[in-house]
DNA sequence: GTCTATAGAATGATAGAC
DNA sequence: GTCTATCATTCTATAGAC
């Protein structure tokens, strides 16, 4: 009954990473090592060895289900959308990106910085990331940043305010709060930019 | 004659720091290591000991000389000032500071992220950051950034143009080339709010 | 699958001779 | 001030018994 076992294969994988995104919120993504981890789950280091091939490949598990997570909170925002304008459709989707990293700053280490010294990305997991941002950037297309430059000064406001309240203000709101704002002005901008065309 | 032997003592804490800058460019901000050092400037690693209490201390150095860096570029920035009309000096200095952040990956990663795991600025080099902060603060409030808001937008915006830049093309222009659109939507926004006040 | 034992390689830091 | 020697620690990863 090789499913049964497949099956108890997958459980404990799991308990490693929720192990992991646990030890990571604590300690830093950079700073889990792998005899933490194998005793939250009361192991010992090399049995880990069973269930991912090596270090690497847990900060990549992780870095994919990052954003699958990503992707899941965007459902839901597109969900809330009907009957929406756009102004505060896209005002809800830079605030909870925010709240998306606020949410675990160990995940937004090491999806949106290079907290890990010497790791990058698998290209499987790269693959991941990349598809979540094409997919974020068909819908924000749908709501009229479309082209690249505009896109790009999306990105950048977005990621620029959920920089600065990571680092600045993790537990409050200090820019997160200026989402509205930010985004008012950008759409003011991409109409005036329209209307002289 | 202790003045001379000062003056040699400092002259050898900068080549270390020398050494420190060229290899953190080589090996990122958090993979310098001692004894690379020590190689570096001909000596073994615990000489080092004689011109740093510790390695966080190098950090701590590399860091305030971020800072210094900082601002001797907004000096130059300033100087260049006269007679250019504020959107045109603003959108300099976001240009400038972006060519800041690219001119040295590893310094922006000391200064900007929290990349070196386990070290962060003691109270003297964290002291510099801020008084950096205060400074361009003022500056903008000269060409007509002010109030909290308005400044906190303004580093999002900044921070995100470099963080993006920095990320997905570290020696283009991509989002560098951004700054004077960036600016134009922030200078249309501000001065709308100041005419319906 | 899990363990013990250990390899193998770094690292920051200190003691003490010169 | 500089050195050798070394401590003490940490880490990932592997070999091989059970």
């Amino acid at each position: 009954m090789s499913t049964r076992r497949a099956h108890r294969h997958e459980t404990t994988r799991r308990e490693i990473l929720d192990a992991a995104w646990t030890r990571a919120e604590e300690v830093g993504i950079a700073g889990i090592s792998l005899r933490d981890l194998a005793e939250a789950v009361g192991m010992r280091a090399p049995s880990l060895y069973t269930y991912f091939p090596g270090k690497d490949s847990i900060y990549d598990a992780m870095f994919a289900e990052g954003y699958t997570e990503l992707t899941a909170h965007y459902d839901r925002w597109e969900e809330d959308l009907e009957g929406r304008e756009r102004a505060a459709a896209l005002t809800a989707a830079v605030e909870q990106f925010i709240e998306f990293c606020q949410a675990s700053p160990a995940r937004y280490q090491l999806m949106f910085t290079r907290a890990v010294p010497g790791w990058e990305p698998s290209p499987e997991a790269y693959a991941a990331s990349e598809a979540s941002y094409r997919r974020s950037a068909e819908s924000l297309a749908d709501l009229g940043i479309e082209g690249r430059e505009a896109l790009d000064l999306f990105t950048a406001i977005t990621a620029g305010l959920a920089a600065q309240q990571m680092a600045n203000d993790p537990g409050g709101d200090r820019w997160r709060s200026l989402a509205g704002e930010a985004v008012d002005l950008l759409l003011e901008h991409i109409d005036e930019e329209r209307g002289t065309r």
